[in-house]
DNA sequence: AAATATTTTTAGGCTAGACTAAATTATTTT
DNA sequence: AAAATAATTTAGTCTAGCCTAAAAATATTT
């Protein structure tokens, strides 16, 4: 009765994932954006995954996308995929954290689950890749995320840096040449109101960095 | 101008490289059943493959198929990936060696060429995978394979085991058993007219064993 | 050499997943 | 609230890569 999950199912299910993380449902257009496919021939998948057995996705008309129990696990284990390989591309093979997407993007829909469990435990379990971001666990939750946009501390508030978005190879290779990694501890020196750019002071670093929206909206911290 | 190389082609082309070594051009029932494949979509995509800019193979109806040129060098390439894949996994993620194929015949299309590079240079340019098969070099040539089937030895020859087939995970577990793997050098005690069936000495074991034409035929040895 | 069997090719079809152009629905501006 | 704009869906196509059934070519047996 169930269907087979394609990689190109993958990608949606991924990418509706991550989507509704921000705000609610995926809409066509951004879905369309990001998977870099024609909105109308995102429609006809939406369609198709929704009335799937089982459904993979919730769709109604204009209404934008959510998934399903179903589809969330498919997305979770697709993102495990892909985070597991980041971390093992830079530990095993000196990749370096701006290189690894587009090669984890295609590994992501071949390896078998032998292979998923033998990286991780190669890795020691590892809870975070290499930007930081959170690894669905081998049983398909995602652990709860606390952290904050770097954009949204004020002066004087001191953080710990979580995750970095890794969409940029260039914003990476930015943000690693500051020393604005992954569990590096900063500290807000000034705000400014017009632009929101902020003064940033690194750990171990002697002179502050000013960092625009631009970038302290894809830097994640705790407080 | 020049074509696309899909997964498709990929298989198509590797398979007809590995009938080509043996027999000259390779038939289209053969191939056809190798690629678990109808005869008749074989002959389409020979066709195609003929007809593409530049070709990427030699095809004459009724006749078989072998390879260009640019069709051996495309072969090589994913005949490359997949054996210092089956390296790679059994050194780096603790595969034995009858595991390795099938997960290698789906990252062989994925990797990318730094990928490959990466690996090559971690395991040390290796010039064979854990079989005992040939890599082909980066450059795309195939080195020359001296080894001659083990069923051709006679009573008192002496031999130095250097690849084994990889097809049947049972046959390479026996074999691992028996010691019989590359490197290893081996006696021909017996060999039988009526069945074929050889008896040999493997060094460093204490008892010999009694192997029949289906194991010895897929046993490759220098002299 | 004819008859039979095997192999290969032709012809026509199907599905997944993309596309474009046109139509519709939703949202924003005036 | 009408008009203009933007987002989405429908309708109709296209290509890759497979399929089956039937026809044709080749090989083998008698």
């Amino acid at each position: 009765m169930s269907e087979v999950i394609t990689q190109s199912i993958q990608d949606y299910l991924k990418h509706i994932y991550e989507l509704n993380e921000h705000g609610g449902s995926a809409s066509t257009n951004d879905l369309a954006a990001r998977l870099n496919i024609a909105p109308a021939s995102v429609t006809g998948m939406l369609q198709k995954l929704a009335n799937s057995t089982p459904p993979l996705v919730l769709y109604k008309k204009h209404q934008g996308v959510t998934l399903t129990k179903n589809g969330e696990k498919a997305a979770l284990e697709v993102i495990r995929h892909h985070r597991l390989l980041e971390t093992f591309l830079v530990t095993t093979l000196g990749y370096s954290w701006d290189e690894v997407h587009g090669e984890a993007d295609k590994l992501e829909h071949v390896i078998s689950e032998d292979f998923e469990a033998r990286m991780a435990k190669a890795l020691g379990n590892p809870t975070r890749d290499p930007h930081g971001e959170l690894i669905p666990t081998a049983d398909l939750t995602m652990p709860a995320d606390e952290s904050c946009p770097l954009a949204s501390l004020r002066t004087d508030e001191t953080a710990t840096v979580r995750r970095v978005s890794d969409d940029d190879p260039a914003l990476l290779r930015h943000l690693r040449e500051i020393g604005v990694v992954p569990e590096v501890k900063i500290t807000v020196k000034n705000y400014s109101e017009f632009d929101g750019n902020l003064t940033i002071r690194v750990e171990g670093h002697k002179s502050n960095v000013v960092l625009g929206t631009a970038v302290t909206s894809q830097v994640f911290v705790d407080k």
